[in-house]
DNA sequence: AGCACGCCGACT
DNA sequence: GTCGGCGTGCTC
């Protein structure tokens, strides 16, 4: 009897694909093991074990596994029905999934490049074989397996290189991560003893003689004035002190350091003991309990710091002491805030963090101890893909900030929505939801209107906080009126002085980067092009040179037009760049950051501004969306969003709704315990029914108009979308493809197929694009539909014309 | 996807 | 005469 494996490989094919396995192999072998198979003529992959059996293939051959790599699963039965229905909703192969959900570590390609680890040394401990590994790594950069091949003369070298990562000598490729070493600054206060305002004379007499140690103490004071935490070096400097005064400032029990992470925020309270909930958590937590009686899903809308986390809390404690998994969803961004830090105090040794930005050590260390159920995984923070970790005791996945457009994954397949695939993965596990949102997207609030989904709403902030006070700022009055400095309105810059003079913090929020998105001539109204992609180039006045955002392509910043030779060249709209510009010139006394994709670049670029931020190093913060999610700053009273028109005019059937969320969660970044925040909205049209709501808070307002909306236009929660998108290099190919597929589409579905449409921005790096819409109505079978669309994708890639377009399928593409 | 095979243009 | 362009087909 000759046995067999069918192997899900990392490729985007349908297919599994048969290897050949000896009894004893056969005997061993579990399905969610990996192995190594060689595929085509000389790739080998890692593929995973999907059913192992006796059926003997007919018309070919099969090949012989390469090697074995897991002693025992490391993927189980849930987690692969769970592809299943991920690359069966999304229409991706399973291959495809695969490759999302396991870390890169874990899947060892013969292309793989091995590369030394710095700072190795204890040769001894090495093997022979290992030692030649080495030994060739001295002499150049890396290898690839093949080379290592070639070095040991032996075809399973898949065990030295596991040995070699595990014994710290080497590293792969994909796992060049930025080291990162957090630096600590030093701060310095004065200890709980001189703490008191009213202790000051007592302790300039203590000091008598020591004339340095008051001028340092006295300048203390001083730098205390301005409210921000003081740097060592800074009071060393201003004092004129040296560090040995300080330092026996120090030893007296005076002054006393601390510090902080430079590049990372720190949490700065205190607290470890979970918090008693106010009465009205408490009814929101008792809300979703009962919820959870009838309802595998509860939506948590809860308005901006009312506390949501402590339910969060609360639920996550009890779970956990019922022996119960817990994953914790977040946009990817929210990862780096406070929030890791608060879940950190409370649930310290049961908590690991997985995200794609963590090392690769770290990232299979996280999914082995999923995988064992160990203590310290039980609570995982993560985004969108530690949905895949290999969970199996799943009690409650929590999606914070559910309406973030973050968790749906466009490019590569699968293009998942980590939320619904959540809910799916939960139904697996009978486990609960919890949908939570200051601001839920359509869909979710209308899942929890058609009584889908429990709805718990928390509308009182935490310790009774006033929702920021919002104002519109008619800047098309101001502007007639001549009430305008650059962009700022008169009332705008009005109220950021305010705040400056208090000493707190400003945020100012402009969605997009750069200095100037278009240059224009004023001559020949011309505007400089991207080579390769139909945008206009935006201007970077920090290297003055244009950019375009789609392509990364750069150039100076030419003199004269290129069209008419005119040297009048004018800039159109603004970026944040030139916000900062003229921040400085208004306010030049003001520490001024700015945060968008420019500035954080790095893999810590933005935590090191948003230490900064909170260190009160900077008084006003420009930057784009990033600043919009889930960041907490005690000391920030004001929020100005310079252009809210931008993004309401943007095309597309969620701009409304996602306006409104931005503007909700950026608006939320004001105020604080003791004074209510207050937020300038700069806009040509104060009476778009949009920045109305947003103002007076009618998200129940909002919602209904979309709904509408929706309805009437035929886009979600009624209509499902599928979004074909069709790519190539040449224009006319395209062009026909496009036309045929949309033909052949609309043969099947009628009028709910809309397009083939050329999208705002027709050619991306050379490619021109089109796209085609099939919306689904609700009553019609859904997996019909799909089938069907893929008998149109196959009929139209037998075309041999077409076969060279890139074609994805995208569902739910929002 | 990736890769080999294969058939046509512009170079030593 | 060859090098290399990318269209075509296949991968257990």
């Amino acid at each position: 009897m000759i046995h067999y494996i069918s192997v899900i490989l990392p490729i985007p094919l349908q297919k599994l694909f048969t290897y050949k396995i000896t009894v004893a192999e056969a005997s061993f072998l579990k399905k969610g093991m990996r192995v190594a198979v060689e595929f085509g003529k000389s790739k080998i992959y890692t593929a995973l074990v999907y059913r192992i059996h006796t059926e003997a293939p007919v018309g070919y051959e099969a090949k012989d596994i390469y090697q074995i790599l897991d002693e025992i699963p490391i993927v189980n039965e849930t987690q692969i029905t769970h592809w299943e229905w991920i690359a069966n909703y999304y229409m991706c192969s399973l291959g495809e999934v695969f490759r999302a959900a396991l870390p890169s570590a874990f899947l060892l390609e013969s292309e793989t490049a091995i590369l030394l680890q710095q700072g190795f040394n204890d040769e001894k401990s090495l093997t022979n074989e290992e030692f030649l590994v080495f030994e060739a790594l001295q002499h150049q950069p890396q290898l690839s397996i093949h080379q290592v091949i070639q070095i040991l003369d032996k075809k399973k070298v898949f065990p030295i290189i596991k040995q070699l990562i595990e014994k710290k000598v080497i590293v792969v490729k994909e796992q060049i991560y930025e080291q990162y070493k957090p630096k600590l600054v030093k701060y310095i206060q004065l200890t709980k003893e001189w703490e008191a305002a009213d202790k000051l004379s007592e302790l300039l007499n203590e000091l008598g003689r020591a004339k340095k140690q008051r001028d340092v103490i006295l300048t203390y004071f001083q730098l205390k004035a301005q409210k921000k935490p003081i740097k060592a070096s800074e009071l060393q400097e201003q004092s004129n002190g040296s560090t040995a005064v300080i330092k026996s400032l120090i030893d007296k029990h005076i002054l006393s350091y601390y510090y902080i992470q430079k590049d990372r925020i720190t949490f700065n309270g205190k607290s470890s003991e979970i918090k008693e909930l106010t009465i009205h958590q408490q009814k929101a937590f008792e809300a979703i309990e009962s919820t959870f009686k009838t309802k595998q899903v509860a939506l948590l809308k809860g308005v901006t710091s009312s506390g949501k986390t402590e339910i969060y809390v609360k639920l996550i404690k009890q779970l956990l002491e019922n022996n119960k998994q817990v994953l914790f969803l977040l946009p990817e961004i929210a990862l780096t805030t406070q929030l890791i830090e608060r879940l950190q105090h409370y649930f310290g040794e049961y908590l690991s963090v997985f995200h794609s930005k963590y090392s690769m050590n770290e990232r299979v260390e996280v999914w082995n101890n999923v995988l064992e159920s160990k203590a310290k995984a039980q609570l995982i923070l993560g985004a969108r893909s530690s949905l895949f970790l290999p969970f199996s005791n799943l009690g409650l996945i929590i999606v914070d900030e559910e309406h973030e457009p973050s968790f749906k994954q466009y490019d590569p397949a699968p293009r998942y929505h980590a939320r619904d695939a959540a809910i799916v993965l939960a139904h697996q596990h009978k486990a609960k939801v919890i949908l939570g949102s200051a601001t839920p997207s359509i869909e979710s609030y209308y899942n929890a209107t058609q009584q889908k989904y429990g709805l718990v709403t928390l509308d009182r902030r935490y310790g009774d906080v006033l929702l920021p006070e919002i104002e519109l700022v008619d800047i098309k009055e101001k502007y007639r009126k001549k009430r305008m400095t650059g962009h700022f309105s008169d009332r705008l810059l009005e109220m950021i002085s305010e705040a400056l003079n208090e000493k707190e913090q400003v945020i100012l929020f402009q969605n997009r980067r750069g200095f100037a998105p278009v240059v224009e001539c004023e001559t020949c109204g011309v505007s400089p092009q991207c080579p390769q992609c139909d945008v206009s180039l935006t201007f970077h006045s920090f290297r003055k040179e244009l950019r375009c955002h789609y392509c990364g392509y750069r150039q100076t910043m030419p003199h004269n037009c290129g069209a008419c030779g005119s040297e009048k060249l004018n800039t159109k709209g603004f970026g944040t760049e030139q916000i900062e510009l003229e921040l400085h010139q208004l306010f030049p006394d003001a520490n001024i950051g700015r945060m968008d994709l420019d500035t954080t670049r790095g893999k810590y670029g933005y935590q090191k501004i948003l230490g900064q931020f909170q260190a009160q190093e900077i008084d006003i913060l420009v930057g784009t969306q990033m600043l919009s999610k889930g960041l907490d700053f005690a000391n920030v009273s004001l929020v100005g969003i310079m252009n809210a028109d931008t993004m309401l005019n943007f095309p597309d059937f969620r701009a409304h709704e996602r306006s409104y969320q931005l503007m909700v969660q950026v608006a939320g970044r004001a105020g604080r315990a003791n004074k209510r925040g207050k937020v300038a909205i700069q806009t040509f049209n104060p009476y778009h029914q949009i920045l109305q709501q947003v103002s007076t808070n009618a998200y129940a307002e909002m919602y209904k108009e979309q709904l509408d909306e929706r309805w009437q236009y035929h886009y979600p929660p009624f209509y499902r979308i599928i979004k074909i998108t069709l790519r190539h290099k040449d224009f006319n190919r395209v062009e026909e493809g496009a036309h045929w597929l949309g033909k052949s589409l609309t043969g099947i579905f009628k009028e709910q197929v809309l397009g083939p449409t050329t999208p705002a921005i027709s050619k991306i790096r050379n490619y021109y694009i089109r796209h085609i819409i099939v919306k689904i109505p609700q009553n019609q079978h859904l997996e019909l539909t799909k089938k069907n669309i893929i008998r149109v994708k196959n009929a139209f890639q037998a075309i041999k014309e077409f076969r060279s377009i890139k074609l994805n399928i995208d569902v739910d593409n929002y």
